[in-house]
DNA sequence: CAATTCATGGCAACCGGTTGACAAATGCAT
DNA sequence: ATGCATTTGTCAACCGGTTGCCATGAATTG
């Protein structure tokens, strides 16, 4: 077998210009064959196959391999294979902050697996939801959903074809990511107790949140067992206008503490009584949740019931990674805890206005 | 319909039916042909290439395309032609939140024009933006770098490979968006002229950022028009807590007015001057850049120069697609002009304090 | 009516790896 | 040296579209 140098192998000179496509010509296994003697096939193995072929085979396909600058072509590999090495991560909303946390939980988790994270946004509405889901089903390995706004059931069709994971919500048969709502809750209601508020009203989000839901359970949980009352408000939009919106029904409700489905609606809520010249904490106490960026940048700086974001991306993507790898269990609801953060918008009442 | 459990995660040895079979048989052209009686290539040809086929026969595939749910196989269409209808956005910082609305914007676009988007973070670290540079661009059509942290020269053979777009930087010969930031600093430099402020103070960002340059210069020009003096402070990390550390700095400057590099090194300034009991904006006037989700939540909110970074997102990602499609520039840089958003932060100078 | 386009569909060779089946080579015990 | 089990490498058939080239028949033209 003669020494042949590989023609591609000039880079030092001029522009390669090759007829046809752009100026890329990967070097393939069939290139490495030829250097180091072989068989396509064997290749292939020693490069996916540890152990199949023989240590001194294996070794002269590695520098054969690392001498042409060999990338696998990820396409011809997930073609037979059917596995890429991606997988999908929608969000409800890509501006919503809550999902920046998430975001870059999942992102960091993929790239240290080796794994690409491709990103998607359903914009709230089940339906583009689904849309993308079954676009990113056809070229990535598995799918994880933040809030999903489509049923259970679509959910579950999903996940007949690939693994995924639902975080924030709760799916009977899928595995989830969950907040655990309950201690954060109490920390927040206790320290309401504590401070001599009797009436809490809870903000309310999005009729379609499963989340929202549950923040209320938990508030009228905790809320029975301090001995508070508490009272439920609509709210049109989870957002900062959202919760400007809010206000006169809150001062309507009588509550002398809020707590909001999200921080969003508690800085717009704050923003809307303090213009109104209520003083927070002293007349009104507001706790968000979530605490998302930017909520200690109000003043005061918020009050709020931290939900692991960035932890639930991260768990998330290591539950579909265990689960694309064969171990981990194909459903069950993994819970994070949340904990009260306590910032200056909440305290004692002072029901006379300032001390 | 029975209620019947996916054996999903079973890749131990049970009975296999089809090797390679991930979960779901899609149907291919090969059952379109056989429905249609037509050979594979005439409904390849049907489906991708409009006018090749006979109207009639168009039409029978189309029905059995319909029929059969069928979708395209990316990875088999990628496989001989290269393109995947995906590309790739990396970020500096994903805790950023700078990159949001350049997310979002580009994601956006993206699906818009049927792309998907796979994303991508540095870490600020010029290697690692590289070796995912690099890992990204196998899989996809084209690449985005928001503000890279690379050489000039590495970010121009990564484009030899296949189309790159820039954001936040000017690379010679590469196609970039950058906002021009003349516009707004004049702006916000004028106001401060206006009301009153001498000397002015700009908080610089990481010595590896273009951007920081250029706003460093625009600074300067503005001042010499409007005859203000400007000084230069540096700061450790463009970031809240960076920006809180700059504060003795500015007080020794003698500086009324500020110019921060971000945001966010304008918030944490504001809140540690705030602290140390000096008013904003009666005693200091801050103009933060960039206009992030956040930047009104603060107490005065905060005035700044507002970079429309979601149309930097859009822009750049409708570039590439251009570029993609074999339309526009392969090279120049396109401006998006800044402007200023005048809120609570900057104002008239109270040299003794309150008015 | 013959000659020449032109539109249309079929054939087959790819793209680049993966993998079951099998043969050759090796090891080991007899 | 023979027989048998075990490695190790090769062959060839995929995976599912794409595309250059060719044959066919219809349409156009002289």
């Amino acid at each position: 077998m003669t020494e042949h140098t590989v023609p591609h192998a000039a880079p030092s000179s001029g522009p390669d210009k090759k007829p046809g496509r752009a100026g890329k010509s990967h070097a393939t296994i069939y290139d490495i064959a030829k250097v180091a003697g072989v068989n396509p096939s064997t290749v292939s193995r020693a490069l996916s196959k540890p152990g199949r072929v023989s240590a001194k085979t294996q070794k002269l396909i590695e520098e054969a391999a690392a001498g042409l600058d060999y990338q696998v072509n990820p396409f011809a590999r997930a073609l037979p294979t059917g596995r890429t090495n991606t997988f999908g991560l929608i969000v409800a909303d890509i501006t919503n902050p809550t999902f920046f946390d998430i975001i870059r939980g999942a992102e960091t988790t993929a790239t240290g697996r080796d794994y690409t994270l491709v990103l998607a946004e359903s914009a709230e509405s089940p339906a583009t939801e689904l849309t993308a889901a079954r676009r990113l089903m056809a070229t990535v390995d598995g799918l994880i959903l933040a809030s999903p706004r489509m049923d259970d059931d679509n959910i579950r069709a999903l996940a007949l074809a690939k693994p995924v994971v639902v975080i924030n919500r709760e799916v009977e048969g899928i595995p989830c990511v969950v907040p655990d709502v309950n201690k954060g809750i109490g920390e927040a209601v206790r320290s309401m107790a504590a401070n001599g508020h009797k009436k809490v009203a809870y903000v309310a989000g999005p009729p379609q949140s499963w989340m929202s839901e549950r923040r209320w359970e938990g508030l009228q949980a905790a809320c029975e067992w301090s001995r508070l009352e508490a009272v439920r408000l609509e709210s049109a939009k989870p957002t900062v206008d959202g919760g400007r919106q809010t206000a006169r029904d809150v001062r309507a409700s009588g509550a002398t503490a809020v707590l909001t489905y999200n921080d969003l609606l508690a800085i717009g809520l704050m923003q809307e009584l303090q213009a109104a010249g209520i003083l927070v904490p002293d007349q009104v106490s507001i706790v968000g949740f979530d605490d998302i960026f930017g909520a200690d940048f109000t003043t005061p700086p918020l009050t709020t019931v931290r939900s692991p974001l960035g932890e639930c991306g991260e768990a998330a993507a290591t539950r579909l990674l265990d689960l694309l790898g064969g171990s981990g269990d194909p459903a069950g609801t993994l819970r994070v805890e949340t904990e009260l953060v306590l910032r200056g918008s909440s305290g004692r009442i002072m029901p006379n206005g300032r001390s």
